[in-house]
DNA sequence: GTCTATATTATGATAGAC
DNA sequence: GTCTATCATAATATAGAC
């Protein structure tokens, strides 16, 4: 073996080694992000804290987000982005069946995925808590769309008879922090009843009743 | 009139103006501290923005509660002793009539009890988050006394075939996050729907929707 | 009971060496 | 891309004057 010729040694394109350590920091710090402000909030939340449980330097955020308002918005649209994905995966599964079929699909999905990922309904309630523009961007940016979309599903099923009648956005409220916010008490629901959520068939039990009880009617056939 | 003679002055009780502006700064610095610690959580309140919202020096803080710990817990007892006592009005009221009727003034209480103190809720969520002794000191002293209370109730509503069957305190979790947590997210609601919860009419309406949801049977006359 | 002043630590953000 | 060092600010808490 022999050197390679220097001549020869053309600019190289900058070491793939580098981007790929530089998206794995990326996602460490998006993953550490999420667990805090799910935790302590956005205020309570130190940029220390979330290098630290990334297991990073902290002047990294700086470097891959500029700062800690950017960070907040990044781990948020990646949260949403799984979640749009894990609800587009349920409805595409049941493209043709019946509408009650498809609901039913749907709230199991966001009844195990609001298990795997409590932030998405805690950082909910933390910016809910006043107006800001975190609150405005979290709304017209990624709730709105999924909102207005499971709205019409529900008006259909109420008048097939099959969700309970009244104002439907209300219903579809009440069907949503069945499962978001019962999920993001599991804590304290531990603590007062024993119960553990995350025990096998506790996730399928809790989408069952949600079911039964939001959804009681058959649709008839023709 | 003429001078009281100097022998006659008898050493009198301290002057109770001062006892009274105590009280009233701590009450001032209790609502204060539920706001604050609604919004942003226990990590995220500084205890100089409580005193600023209280209109009252920080170092008072410490003088009447020693430190922010104590301030949190006495802020979440005033919270639940007004809860309890809201509560039990209304059972007092509906003293004679039949478990249906009584648990759906209940749901009505909390309805508009929630409406009025979102902290409630909020709060719960926040520490909720993660294990911690603030947690395990709410269920505790709390949480869990009320949480048995309703679910006996809720359990005789089942067998009369007023509620649906299962799980009885997944049940009772459900209704009371219906309210609770959708009341904590008005912000958010109005933003995707238009829709104010505090609107006149707009929570008896929900609390319509959740017996008629909740408790869909009636009671057979013997 | 209330205030000013301050000790100590934590935080967000950046500069510049490597 | 990563690290150390550092700045300016804000936090909890306390000491001591009034």
């Amino acid at each position: 073996m022999h050197k390679r010729p220097a001549l020869s040694a053309i600019p190289e394109k900058p070491p793939r080694k580098q981007q790929q350590r530089s998206i794995r920091t990326k996602q460490k710090l998006l993953n550490a992000a999420l667990e805090a402000f799910s935790e302590n909030g956005f205020k309570g939340t130190s940029t220390r804290n979330i290098a630290d449980r990334a297991g990073v330097h902290h002047p990294l955020i700086t470097y891959h987000f500029r700062n800690k308002d950017e960070l907040w918005r990044a781990a948020v649209d990646r949260i949403f982005t799984e979640f749009n994905a894990a609800l587009a995966a349920a409805a595409k599964a049941q493209a043709g069946e019946c509408p009650k079929a498809r609901m039913s699909a749907l709230i199991r999905a966001y009844v195990h995925y609001a298990a795997g990922q409590p932030a998405l309904h805690k950082i909910m309630v933390q910016e809910a808590s006043r107006p800001s523009q975190r609150l405005d961007w979290l709304i017209d940016t990624h709730i709105r769309p999924l909102f207005d979309a499971a709205v019409e599903e529900i008006k259909v099923l109420q008048e097939l008879g099959v969700a309970p009648p009244g104002d439907t956005k209300l219903l579809f409220n009440m069907i949503r922090v069945s499962s978001g916010a019962l999920l993001a008490l599991s804590l304290e629901f531990k603590g007062t009843s024993g119960i553990d959520m995350y025990q096998p068939g506790r996730l399928d039990e809790l989408a069952d009743m949600i079911i039964s009880v939001f959804l009681p009617g058959d649709i008839e056939e023709e």
